[in-house]
DNA sequence: CAACGCGTTGCAACGACTCGCAATAGCCAT
DNA sequence: ATGGCTATTGCGAGTCGTTGCAACGCGTTG
């Protein structure tokens, strides 16, 4: 007995994009389990950027069996379906954020250790940039840029 | 009998930025050890871009008694004394480069593997459009953006 | 409803990097 | 030369992330 969630009448049709994971994973033979069901929940809740250890730490909180190498291995899975996006801080850990999210690049201050995140109008500078002159399709959520913001410059 | 080479007739005034590194150690309190030794005679005859590991793994063949820690902080030390740079790759691992060179930054295609330089020009761009526009003055010398090259497009 | 195939999990080991701490050893002074 | 101050080293422990592998269990088939 699926749950038949769509046919209500009230029902707006705009989905959050998790609700038919279950689906697009069935669509090509992989498996709905418990562990990725966490994962998921944790992420649903997020906003903005998670470091990987974070999203372990949440869905341990859920389910204290949770193993780390299952959870990456989930992102890594979440992020080929599109549902997440992760690129590097500037010490090179890993951040996650989840896709909804217009793409958008990040500036990091050495000077005051703030994070800044890339306008699009900014983001689209570069990225043409780089597109008219070396003919290279630049991923910007992935990286993290390094400098000084405006209130640190020596 | 210090090697006074600097009154040699002929020894022109270029000398490698290496060449005084133990004096400009003195200068701040530091020491000139063997082990920094090790890591500069290794990094002299290094060009273009060497992880950490690669570095560690050279001192190691000189000296089988090298450790990871030392290496890390001594090139931490040289970065602060502006004799390399480093950054992360792709993956989110060190990259060392020895500054002499023009100040770069690197592309990273996800579909080839391949690691492109950013021409001065094209790195002007990026950081003069993120000063105008943010008063950000960006490094683009520590990060690898990554993407797709022209070659590579779905 | 029991058997089965293969996608997944959990574990253990490993590599990259960091950090605290006690012992070592540069470098200057005597 | 000798001694001492303290920068540095080496080690051990810890974190983050990856990978190989054997056991497990989801989802399907008969």
């Amino acid at each position: 007995m699926p749950p038949e969630q769509k046919a209500g009448a009230t029902v707006r049709p705009a989905v959050s994009p998790w609700d038919d994971i279950a689906e697009r994973l069935h669509a090509n033979g992989l498996r709905w389990t418990p562990q990725r069901r966490t994962l998921i929940e944790v992420l649903k809740e997020q906003q903005g950027h998670v470091t990987a250890s974070e999203l372990i730490a949440s869905c341990k909180e859920r389910d204290r069996t949770t193993t780390p190498s299952t959870v990456y291995r989930a992102l890594d899975l979440l992020e080929e379906l599109g549902l997440v996006r992760h690129g590097h801080g500037h010490d090179g850990r890993e951040e996650y954020h989840v896709l909804p999210d217009q793409v958008h690049g990040h500036l990091y201050c050495v000077g005051c250790g703030t994070t800044w995140e890339i306008r699009p109008e900014t983001g689209a500078v570069i990225v043409d940039a780089l597109a008219a002159q070396l003919g290279f399709d630049v991923d910007l959520s992935h990286v993290t840029i390094s400098g000084r913001c405006a209130g640190c410059h020596d």
